[in-house]
DNA sequence: TATGAATGAGATTTCATTCAT
DNA sequence: GATGAATGAAATCTCATTCAT
């Protein structure tokens, strides 16, 4: 129980690094709010009351991991580009380390992202008609679009997904924003890039 | 209270409406977690027990609304696209009828997608440094692409967000999945769509 | 909607018995508490407000029926012991005719006797061992009695529960009183009626 | 509040008895459905959530009971009856202990045998007439056969309680049971123990 | 410093009863 | 008379947080 006066910091910080993982483990299963102090300091084998000698409550252990998580993504991503050159070059592996980083932490990522999965899945589960009704519209314009040889052949649905991950992008960060501007404005940005994409000369790239 | 003598059931009707739109309101402020059947009927002006007469639980009640947002959204989306022929055309009345649907019901697009709309923001605030550290790398990329006269001259952030937009559906769409194909393989369909968009002949068209 | 100026008092009558009859169900399947009255008019097919028309609330609902069960065992009993007049053979009919009620209308009776039957029914078999351990002592010393030859041959279970049978309703019966008598004093009475049987002389009496 | 410093599991140990406690109490005035936990945990001087502690549920909290209850009658019938030798006195020692358990804690063996007291003693109070009209038919072959000399001079209310108390229990086994015995075939153990009880030789005993 | 028993505000849900239609 | 939508008191149970040991 007593510990040389030197090891005090190391079993502190070994604590916290335990607490962490627990907590990432049980948050990313359960979600934010039926993830419980409880389950997260019998996995970090701690007692409960050690949770709040490091972090002020809950929502500060849940912010502490968001913190460590963002910190290794932006690591990840860094030096994955490290000393890449080409520009080109640069952003493929950015988005390569960006996206196996997330596949690597999936559990983690849903946390993020789509806080309580579970709900999404439930929703995407019960709605896919419902609810993606209007995915539906916009699968069969591509599609169209394809057929009458105006669109790249592609996978439709990987295609629709982008389209609405530019969308719901843009609208997340207008809604994040203090809303100063038009979301209406937005469009013709998220079009152009949708359609014809960031590069100016989009001829000589390699897939 | 004061309702012409036309039935019960209508009644009903209209009572399960104000139900609805009063857990609207109330989860879309509040995310699913906080809001409570107490404020919900109590907004709703209607004992909480009709809350029961209707709906099984307090998810059935979330997902009763989900419904007939998701329904709306996709009769939005499909009375604008209506009668327009021209692909392209189409595409783009269905993205501003989708982005404009969310603006509109902005507050419950928040609990759809974003479910914990507070926690998000949270987020975004204590860690705009820390998170999105790979956003900013993501950024630079990006501007010096601009810069170099590869990419097309735009708001950066703007062209940022969709990027992640891209790769968080990406990610999102593999999740839901049985994960039964392999996400990297995704990255070339990522990086042809941001970089040359989705239009087979990108010429003659101005940004 | 309209009956004939006769007819009223038919019907009420026939909803009433209805009612009584769908309780019944109910009740004795679900014990008093956890039946609802929901359940009962649906199985009566009729209006929840209906029940309130001819019983004051659930209680009185529940005494009611108690009231006709207890009437209608009352005059089984009587009809079977009708015109008999020898004494102990009115009394095994009396016995057996109070048996078969119980036994044919045994769900009822587990309501009167045990009221939540499927708590009786868990503690049982919780505690089989742990409940009955002064069981086991009783059955233990009827067995070696007979072994001893001093009691007569039967089956021990029986005898032990006829014993813990009498006990339990002399008991019940003081609770019920004013309990200005010793319950002491009625040790003496159970065990001469065990142990001897109240016939002065039981000679010559076919089992 | 002042405790000796004598470690956690002391108290624990000892809230849990305090709880026990309050449990029985309360239990035993209203009945199992209509003690709350509130009236419990505010009589144990102890918070709601310490309740939940102990035990998982009020339920098992019942049981809790029931076990410590049981485990207590079993002990005292058991040296009660001790190193005593004769059968008979055995007996009666035994039967003495039971009866006088219950009377101690009279109102938990309200709770075991007729779960709802209040309920059982206003059926009593209300149907006196009604419901023992069976009772009554009995009594009267009681007092009828007494005063013909055929059966023993004794308080006509304790033989017919003794009587029923013999049939109920005999009908209760019955229905625990799997039912695969006629309960008709019972009647004459009933009835000769009634009559003639239970030893082989009752010559030469006074009453 | 570490612990985990104790806490109690607060959440969901049930259901007997009322009363306008 | 019959109905069943509306009601809201009341009950059980959860769990983040505290604090004596």
């Amino acid at each position: 129980m007593t510990l040389k006066p030197g090891k005090r910091e190391k079993r502190a910080e070994h604590n916290r690094k335990k607490l962490l993982n627990a907590a990432m483990a049980v948050f990313s299963r359960k979600g934010f709010h039926k993830a419980t102090i409880d389950e997260i300091c019998r996995r970090a084998n701690l007692g409960k009351g050690t949770v709040y000698q490091y972090f002020d409550n809950k929502k500060e252990l849940f912010l502490g991991i968001v913190d460590s998580f963002a910190a290794d993504l932006g690591k990840s991503v860094e030096s994955a580009v490290g000393a890449i050159t080409d520009d080109l070059k640069r952003l493929e592996t950015a988005i390569t380390a960006y996206v196996q980083f997330h596949a690597a932490h999936r559990s983690f990522y849903r946390l993020l992202v789509h806080e309580e999965s579970s709900f999404a899945k439930e929703i995407h589960q019960r709605f896919r008609t419902e609810y993606f009704s209007h995915l539906r519209i916009l699968e069969d314009i591509l599609r169209e679009g394809m057929k009458n040889a105006k669109m790249k052949k592609m996978n439709v649905r990987s295609a629709t997904f982008a389209l609405v991950g530019i969308c719901n992008s843009v609208i997340f960060r207008w809604l994040l924003s203090e809303r100063n501007y038009s979301l209406k404005n937005e469009v013709p940005v998220i079009l152009e890039i949708f359609l014809r994409g960031i590069c100016i000369r989009p001829s000589g790239t390699g897939g």
